[in-house]
DNA sequence: TGCGTAAGCGGAACAGTGTTCCGTATAGTT
DNA sequence: AACTATACGGAACACTGTTCCGCTTACGCA
């Protein structure tokens, strides 16, 4: 659940994630943690487009609590968007100790389109200029190109795929594959990124 | 300034563009005259996402008058957007005749350029999944695909660049580049349009 | 244990959206 | 000139994000 991120730039944003910066109050945690959770949620069934008191109501918390930790409402997105990506990057160094070396890359590919199928919406937000959403692109190569990394080389190293293909390469290919969802047939994103891995294997 | 295109699907939209579809006041025609003038105007200085009422005080006229026309937001931001690509598609022609082939090419892509530059939020938009959106890509498409090929066609029969590129492709790519403005140094759409020029004029 | 207080809470109120409604004005016809 | 379908304007409505402030409570300290 914890971050892994190195440094969180301080003074950006306000709410507590993980660990403890000076001191925060049991009953403001429980808070955070139910607004993260509640509006996770709620940005997977509507898009991060939601209104705000969807998510407090789901909360079970007052508009002002949000408004405390969360100065901005991109600021709940964006602390919303880290966590999940660390949550997926996270998921990688488990499917590399729990399976062998392909089929943890196969399901962590899943998983991280799994990831894109909940961010629905975010790609504009991110060209909106909104400073809350600055560095989180940088997060999010800083995150999953290390995880990614790591699952192609052991597989590599295994003998069971080529070894010229770039971890920032692939990611950005289903990340892209992944955000063209509308107006395209329903398995589009399955197949396509079926098929980047059984390029993978393809040893010409 | 009159549109081109070939049907303009019935009963989608309200508003009448150019031609009688069945006896319109003249008041409402300068009313529709204005609020297409004056959206233009708004949207190229502060995005698609300007309120609505700015463009009815703008256009002198009251918000009931724009609802009348455009049942929806978005299909006034529809409309705008067909009409500027006619206007810009048309240009082409224009251009044909007047300059020699590589210079009526050189200035409709600059021409493209500044169609996108005002279109600032569109590409965020289209992805919204607003049906009053649903086709502007195939009448982007429809209109510019053959304008360019024109172009291309004629200075590659003047022997002045290549003729082994696609339209379709170089359309895309200007696009692309057009688009990925913010953040951005801020020649780099021209710097990146030339270079596609430049490379058009390489016979290698 | 009990107290004082800074930290935190809730939700009403505010400001700014898109959209609807309806009484009034008028273009085009007879 | 009179008549009426059409169109107009802008106040009112519904729904946003955000602010404000009186009340509550967790927690350090006697």
């Amino acid at each position: 659940m914890n971050s892994s991120a190195p440094s969180a730039e301080p003074g950006t944003a306000t709410a507590v994630d993980g660990a403890a910066d000076r001191r925060v109050r049991a009953d403001a945690q429980r808070n955070i943690d139910a607004l993260l959770t509640a509006a996770a949620e709620v940005f997977a069934e509507c898009g991060v487009d939601a209104p705000v008191r969807d998510i407090t109501k789901k909360a079970g918390v007052g508009t002002g609590t949000l408004y405390r930790h969360y100065p901005q409402r991109s600021d709940l997105v964006a602390a919303v968007y880290r966590h999940e990506v660390d949550a997926c990057a996270d998921a990688a160094a488990r499917f590399a100790e729990e399976y062998e070396p392909v089929e943890a890359l196969v399901r962590w590919l899943e998983r991280l389109q799994g990831f894109f199928a909940t961010k629905r919406g975010l790609a504009s937000a991110l060209h909106s200029g909104d400073p809350a959403y600055e560095n989180l692109p940088a997060h999010f190569r800083g995150r999953f190109v290390p995880a990614l990394s790591a699952l192609l080389d052991a597989a590599a190293e295994a003998g069971q795929i080529r070894k010229d293909v770039r971890p920032d390469e692939l990611l950005h290919a289903v990340a892209q594959i992944s955000m063209a969802a509308p107006m395209l047939d329903e398995g589009y994103v399955d197949r396509m990124t079926r098929l980047l891995v059984d390029g993978l294997r393809y040893s010409g």
